[in-house]
DNA sequence: TGATATAGTGTCATTTCCACACCATCTTAG
DNA sequence: CTAAGATGGTGTGGAAATGACACTATATCA
């Protein structure tokens, strides 16, 4: 079956750069190439649009078909039209960024047979297209909204430790906070819930576990506060 | 002639949300259609993109093709993709939003018949498409981009009084600033060149122009410096 | 020449920011 | 059982930034 019209399109792509936290470094997740063009190089997951798919569907589907992974946080981040950016033809791509968190969502081999890998943010090979530079794009995007939106949670499991959230601004931002003034800064916001419950599992105290309270942030947002770090 | 793909594809355009200042307000540039789909109806600026050139380039030509405006300040919005956006069909638009000071850009007649106008931002006509929800997203972007990067410069003409620049804030902010404290943060940060000129043609006393130093401005950021007002 | 309109300037109190160190609690190894 | 090791959890003070506030200066115009 074909598709014809009276002007020629270019075709559309949606891409993801999908950012998550282990215990040392931000990673991103990689697929490699099993066609060409650059067949054999690590690329961002993604693929075509379909007629009648919004292009985040279309980030989300490929997203799972690619690396099994569902119900991330997803934003879209800057689309990408310079031609000869695909060898093949002029093609577009709506790049987007995903938050995951390594312990709730676990990445499945592709069902297509490339390979998904994570990759430590400072020590990326030379990618396909021009997916460097999406991907740059997409860390310069991270670090400059999350001093200023509550995103650093969606790369945290639902109860945490405020080290951790710690943890997270410190590996984003690439630089080392003081424990004390991290810690009254975000809990002055009001937004953290204070559980019950501490870690398990450590091999020293445990610490507080905590929960983002999004009823109390929305709330908040419309009586005018700006969350910011 | 015609145009056959394996797959379908949607459409793709680009539109323009073009903001400017007057004596009193914001406001934005709207084209009236001369076709249907929603003839008559008020919508922003843009169209479909040419095989083989960019969404930015797409959304100068069209600007330029339909209110004559050029070389001004143009910077991505948001890719809207919903289906059902255009009840023709599938139709992908890459959304940019242009600043331009109407001292040194006046707007034509469109070439091909439709009419351009202004439109105060706070008295706007039911849109064509989903062209509402851009134009408030523009808005917001405007907002919320104004107090931390130096954009508010290119809605003036090169050389201004810094009464006009606070009147950019306020106009745009929608807030009262006051005028000892928007003159010492702005002059303290060393991005305005002061002039030898003075304003001509008021009838008060005239007030000492400035013009944004960008050389400096770069030079600054280069060594961590942040816009902030 | 006086009425009017905007230009241009400094201080003080409050709030925010940032640097900084110690005891508490839990685990583990000897 | 206890000492060593690891992280949890807490407060203060000085510096800087913020924000409220009012008057004189200079130009035009009637």
């Amino acid at each position: 079956m074909s598709h014809t019209y009276k002007h020629p399109r270019p075709a559309v792509t949606a891409d993801c750069v999908v950012f998550a936290l282990d215990e040392e470094d931000l990673k991103t997740l990689l697929i490699q190439r099993g066609q060409e063009p650059f067949k054999g190089r690590w690329a961002l997951p993604g693929g075509f649009v379909e007629v009648g798919e919004s292009m985040e569907d279309t980030a989300r589907r490929e997203l799972e078909e690619e690396t099994g992974l569902k119900n991330v946080f997803l934003e879209q981040l800057y689309t990408f039209s310079t031609p000869g950016r695909d060898p093949r033809e002029h093609v577009i791509t709506v790049a987007y960024y995903a938050l995951v968190n390594l312990v709730d969502h676990e990445v499945h081999a592709s069902t297509d047979a490339s390979n998904a890998a994570w990759f430590c943010i400072d020590d990326i090979p030379t990618l396909a297209f021009d997916h460097d530079e999406i991907l740059l794009t997409a860390h310069e995007r991270l670090r400059g909204k999350i001093s200023y939106q509550p995103i650093g949670f969606e790369l945290l499991p639902e109860k945490f430790p405020l080290r951790m959230l710690q943890g997270v601004y410190e590996k984003i931002l690439g630089r080392n906070l003081d424990k004390r003034n991290f810690r009254k800064k975000i809990l002055s916001m009001g937004i953290l819930q204070e559980l019950e419950e501490i870690e398990t599992d450590v091999g020293h105290r445990a610490a507080r576990l905590y929960r983002f309270n999004k009823q109390e942030y929305d709330r908040k947002v419309g009586q005018g506060f700006n969350f910011e770090m």
